[in-house]
RNA sequence: GACUCCGUAGCUCAGUUGGUUAGAGCAUCUGACUUUUAAUCAGAGGGUCGUGGGUUCAAGUCCCACCGGGGUCACCA
């Protein structure tokens, strides 16, 4: 017979705890500790267990052990009814009260919501229909010393969601099913690329000159070199350099940047993109290739490639259209700006649009500006947006015979840029100069000067194959394949405040 | 960084033009009941109303500052 310490009467979330910790002390002493625990057979995730059992009729009764484990989600009537949660489903386990052991009684009445438990017995479904695993063996695998927030209402305060992430799974599954479809949509992109003879490779996150983008730069310190470092904001040159040096003709890498901006529902500080680079191959490769890696990620998580977004539905079906920056314009304003190749016209018929415009932008700043005010918004269904200008794309090669226009695309789906790629410049002559106008760009007060990053521009003289490239911001295509409101509802950890 | 909205029990939420001792459901504890489906029934405990100031006879409520969060904007290859 075992001797229970009787819990306190108590109250309030502090002696909420001091109960469940006088709880695991006689859990300890009557049944051992259930923190030695290292190992539990289970035979069934609640999944696979409902799918065998799937035409077991209600009220029948089946002889096959079987053994679930999971956290404790409901106790009803006095511990009679179980529901087990694991990472597929929750299965509902049943003590017969009525011919329970006084032990067993008494290691029942120690369980907590939220403990983590391990159970044997057989499978029968109740005559209400659920499937049920009738207990003859049970142990306490995890004491939760915390209790779990509401396992009907759910855990919904932004704050205490993303700072207590695993509350906020246990509550909620709707988080479980979000970032479990932006690791699948992640697994899936990998698949295509490798299936595609991509080779995955890794470059530094640690970057003595913060390269690949215009963006400002988180700067840390090493000690024993004694000198700055910044984390990456792109890792296109070193990706580059990898293909430059013929390691691969193909690679990519998905993996974190990170930018020292502000923070939005569609900005993290840091984020995952993928980068690829296709030697011998130019933009026009990449355009397919955007379209099948999101074509097959709504495949993977949905198993069609109309995916509903904020109430409107995305169709990834191949192929997008394609049009130029002008050319939407020109759509939308009725502003041919193809046609007013000077700067000074550009800026007056931008003007005339009612967008502002510094009187220090060239026609290409002009465009964006323009495109960004009165298009984008607009660009709702999957568009590849060519021709950019090439002002804006200083790692891209322009056209011969259009020197303001990049071969460069950007991918627009729900208004947000989504996959950018180019042909990419391989001229070091070209690559210097074009460096060194930036640098010498008159930037904003609080700017520092854009670095000209030297070993890349040598990796450049060393001779670079033509080369197309495409980077996909995957923390936004996750967004839109699982209809989230916000950025931080894909990222496991969204960067917070400190409490 | 600017503007704006929000912060009440462990969770989800009420709380009137400022007015007794701040409420409910779930969770917790006690008892009853026992094949439940948010089990039910009876009872109990649980609050620095984000923090600190101020106005007032009186502040969860009004004002100010700060902390944290949401949204919009700014920034953003």
């Amino acid at each position: 017979m075992v001797t229970l310490s009787v819990p306190p009467a108590s109250s309030g979330l502090e002696d909420e705890k001091a109960r469940r910790q006088a709880r695991l002390e006689t859990l300890t002493a009557a049944f051992g500790d259930p923190f030695l625990v290292t190992r539990f057979a289970k035979t069934h995730s609640a999944a696979a267990l409902k799918a065998q059992f799937v035409s077991l009729a209600a009220g029948d009764r089946t002889d096959t052990p079987v053994s679930v484990a999971g956290r404790i989600m409901a106790l009803r009537n006095g511990g009679m009814f179980l529901d087990v949660l694991d990472d597929t489903d929750r299965v509902q386990v049943f003590h017969d009260l009525k011919n329970l052991s006084p032990e067993r009684k008494a290691w029942l009445e120690l369980l907590d919501l939220g403990d983590i438990v391990g159970v044997a017995g057989t499978v029968r479904r109740t005559p209400r229909g659920e499937l049920t695993v009738d207990a003859t063996e049970g142990q306490v695998l995890s004491k939760a010393l915390e209790p779990p927030p509401s396992t009907f209402h759910g855990l919904k305060d932004t704050d205490t969601r993303f700072r207590r992430r695993e509350q906020d799974l246990v509550a909620n599954p709707r988080s479980r099913q979000t970032l479990r479809a932006r690791f699948t949509m992640i697994a899936t992109l990998r698949r295509t690329l490798e299936s595609r003879d991509f080779l995955e490779v890794e470059t530094p996150m640690l970057h003595t000159v913060a390269g690949g983008a215009l963006a400002r730069p988180f700067v840390t310190h090493h000690n024993a070199l004694d000198m700055p470092l910044y984390l990456r904001v792109a890792p296109e040159l070193h990706l580059k350099r990898l293909v430059i040096g013929g390691l691969a003709e193909k690679v990519f890498e998905i993996n974190r940047c990170f930018r020292n901006e502000g923070l939005s529902p569609r900005h993290n500080p840091e984020f995952t993109s993928v980068e690829i680079y296709q030697a011998y191959a130019d933009f026009r490769t990449m355009l397919d290739l955007t379209e099948t890696l999101v074509y097959e990620a709504a495949m993977a998580l949905h198993g069609t490639p109309r995916v509903t977004f904020d109430g409107d539905v995305l169709d990834f079906t191949p192929p997008w259209p394609r049009k130029s920056m002008t050319e939407l314009i020109r759509e939308h304003t009725g502003f041919d700006f193809a046609a007013l190749p000077d700067a000074d016209e550009a800026r007056g018929a931008a003007a005339s649009l009612g967008v502002h415009v510094d009187p220090s932008f060239d026609w290409g700043r002009t465009v964006e500006a323009v495109f960004a005010a009165k298009v984008e918004d607009r660009l709702i269904q999957p568009v590849h947006v060519v021709d950019l200008p090439k002002s804006l794309s200083p790692l891209a090669k322009a056209w011969p015979d259009r020197p303001e226009v990049a071969q460069r695309f950007e991918t627009y789906i729900n208004g947000w840029e989504i996959a950018n790629a180019y042909s990419e410049l391989n001229d070091p002559r070209e690559q210097r100069a074009r460096f060194e106008a930036q640098a010498n760009e008159r930037r904003g007060p609080d700017e520092p000067p854009h670095p000209v990053d030297e070993s890349f521009l040598s990796a450049l003289a060393f001779g670079m194959p033509p080369m197309a490239g495409l980077g996909i911001g995957i923390d936004r295509l996750a967004i839109l394949l699982t209809d989230s409101t916000s950025i931080r509802e894909v990222i496991a950890f969204p960067t917070l405040r400190p409490e």
